[in-house]
DNA sequence: GCGACAG
DNA sequence: ATCTTGTCGC
């Protein structure tokens, strides 16, 4: 496959031509399915340490259908941007492309921690990974940023469209019973019904998908590399 | 003007 | 996200 990422913006930007950035951008996302065949799927995450002013960022690697881990790397840049809802991307997405360019083992999809085109113009933090990496990516959120929806079935599995209006951004799916459904919409290369796929391939037993929580436990771990930015860890133990 | 508001 | 103890439930 030839991916044709486009070129960098800047990124210390004022929240009004942030939102701008997002808008014009926001046409290259592509909402059908195209990519490769699946043989490794990353989860990418996001955390701090140093009261904030630190960022960590986490991708994880996992093999596709199997799910063990195959490669981990975690990167450490000082935090630039202030959490702002609807520019989430400017605060996270810097640090996770740096991280995806130091892989060893590049994956065929990703599942970001946050919306894809669920977000108010159309270009969540899942979006703007994939379309600045040309990876396939999904958005999977924990809560909602916009949109409605009816409660889902109660079974693993069921799901009920998130719409803004009459037009259908995302799903809210039940990756497990008895548990709140997760937020997922279409991030870059790749439909929302092949997405919602994807995520319960990869949540096989809990609400959120193994990705997600190899990449969050990585972000959020304690003695995280020492050695000062930058540092990369490969080549994990493979626990559940 | 009053809420809502990914992580 | 992060600060933080116990607690209810499978």
């Amino acid at each position: 496959m030839t991916p044709t990422p486009s070129p960098v913006h800047p990124w210390a930007v004022s929240p009004a031509l942030a939102r701008q950035i997002q808008s014009e951008l926001a046409h290259e996302v592509i909402r059908e399915d195209r990519l490769d065949p699946v043989r490794r799927v990353a989860g990418a995450d996001i955390g701090f340490e140093a009261g904030g002013r630190v960022t960590r960022a986490a991708v994880v690697v996992l093999d596709y259908p199997g799910l063990d881990v195959c490669e981990r790397l975690l990167l450490r840049r000082p935090t630039r941007f202030p959490y702002i809802p609807g520019l989430l991307s400017f605060r996270e997405v810097p640090a996770l492309l740096e991280a995806l360019d130091g892989l060893h083992t590049p994956p065929d999809l990703i599942l970001c921690d946050g919306q894809g085109l669920a977000h108010p113009r159309r270009f969540g933090l899942a979006c703007h990974l994939g379309v600045l990496s040309g990876i396939p990516t999904i958005g999977v959120a924990k809560s909602r940023l916009i949109g409605r929806h009816i409660e889902p079935g109660p079974a693993r599995g069921d799901w009920a469209p998130l719409y803004d209006g009459d037009e259908i951004i995302g799903a809210a799916l039940r990756t497990r019973a008895r548990t709140r459904p997760l937020f997922v919409s279409i991030g870059h290369r790749i439909s929302l019904t092949t997405a919602i796929g994807y995520v319960l391939a990869c949540a096989p037993r809990y609400r959120l998908p193994e990705t997600t929580r190899a990449a969050h436990r990585l972000a959020s771990e304690e003695k995280a590399g020492e050695g000062g930015m930058g540092g990369a860890q490969r080549n994990p133990s493979r626990r559940g």
